[in-house]
DNA sequence: AAAAATGGTCATGTGGTTGTAACATTTGCT
DNA sequence: AGCAAATGTTACAACCACATGACCATTTTT
């Protein structure tokens, strides 16, 4: 797991109850008690996940998550709503200003983890920790313990992450820019060419195995992980 | 096990029955009446568990439930309800509330062990009196004794609770902030770098017995406790 | 009260990691 | 074939994370 969630949400009670779950499940949470708020922490540290309250005071939650969705930089950002109501018309809405799930007030913490999980799988496959296998590869976020055929293979963290990300998005290109953006992270300033020395270090790595031919090379486009 | 444990229930002939269960199965019954006297308790020793009555004279159990999460301090104590009732809607609000299990009256003593040993292992699985064996380390709590391939070993405390930790949750990476949440608690304030230094008591101590190699660094991302 | 144990912080050294540039090689195109 | 663009490969310097020992304050034991 291990992501960082944003929590938008007037009720203090409430968001120190959010807070503590998300904790207990290994994330880092950001707590925000209205929109301006979350904006600001938006700007400056792209979250993983918002949950967002339906009703906040001031600019409301479907606002917010219309105004995340129109800039480029937090369009991806998964978001799941936070509603007292049950009605139909309200999850319409949310879904239609673009969040990705629901939930209804009073929830429990279990289902608040499971729907968490189930968007991040969706969404952010590289931001679980479940245990990736393909084509010979086996990566365990867990327990940061990667092998190849078997064999034991030995990852810096960038390589790791990389590969992570590879193996949760395979059979498909990924522009160095796709993969600055989501390997290095946002507000990151690299140069693109880097990427390739690090994906050469990560065919390194895996030239024991010979599992160095699942990271292919998309001339004029980018690489990708491809088990087939 | 030996867990200091808050019994929080008006009627007397209940308290009487519980406290006495909890007596044989080896942990300290502490009793309270209502939810100020409970507080008092809390306030001056922190127990491992709370059984708390769903309906109390007074404030009650939902919003003592709802204080002890809101503080700090008790944040992270484990909760188990007792009701009366076997709605479905309480259920939920009760873990709304931050509960970790129910348990509806009456109930057996037998059933009541097996919830609280539950709720311990599954919260804090290191707060059990478990013996602990992995990779030639035994570890009981019990007796608070160590010992690597036989020979016996001594720790610190906090080296002690670390190791516990560790052992407790294997093959898994975990960043400082997990372990100082973890094994210090989480309203304590200490720098990161502090846990560097007790993994390395903790591997001095082991060294005489070649076992300090089941303490791994995961650069970048934290330890690993792994008998692999 | 003295002695010992414990716990947290800091300074320092070391080795791993990272980004970049420079050069080599491959690829696609005319 | 010859050329230009894209990618592969290597070397390296700066940086960062971790290990380690020392130190001091505090607590516990004797």
């Amino acid at each position: 797991m291990a992501a960082t969630i944003l929590v938008v949400e007037d009720e203090p009670a409430i968001q120190e109850l959010i807070a503590y779950n998300l904790k207990q499940a290994g994330h880092q949470p950001l707590r925000a008690d209205n929109a301006e708020q979350a904006m600001n922490l938006v700007q400056s540290a792209l979250p993983d996940l918002v949950l967002l309250d339906w009703m906040l005071p001031g600019q409301s939650g479907i606002d917010f998550a219309r105004r995340l969705r129109t800039d480029k930089r937090t369009r991806t950002v998964p978001i799941i709503m936070l509603t007292a109501r049950s009605d139909e018309q309200d999850k319409l809405m949310g879904l239609d200003a673009g969040a990705d799930d629901y939930i209804t007030k009073p929830f429990s913490p279990r289902e608040l983890n499971a729907r968490i999980k189930a968007v991040l799988r969706r969404r952010a496959p590289q931001m679980t920790d479940d245990v990736v296998q393909l084509g010979g590869l086996k990566l365990d976020p867990a327990s940061h313990r990667i092998s190849g055929n078997g064999e034991p293979v030995i990852l810096g963290p960038t390589e790791f992450r990389l590969l992570h990300f590879l193996m949760t998005h395979p059979e498909r290109v990924h522009s160095r820019t796709q993969l600055l953006d989501q390997v290095w992270g946002d507000h990151v300033f690299v140069e693109e060419r880097t990427v390739d020395v690090h994906i050469r270090r990560l065919r390194k790595a895996l030239e024991p195995t010979r599992l160095d031919r699942l990271v292919q090379t998309v001339r004029g486009t980018g690489y990708r992980f491809s088990a087939i």
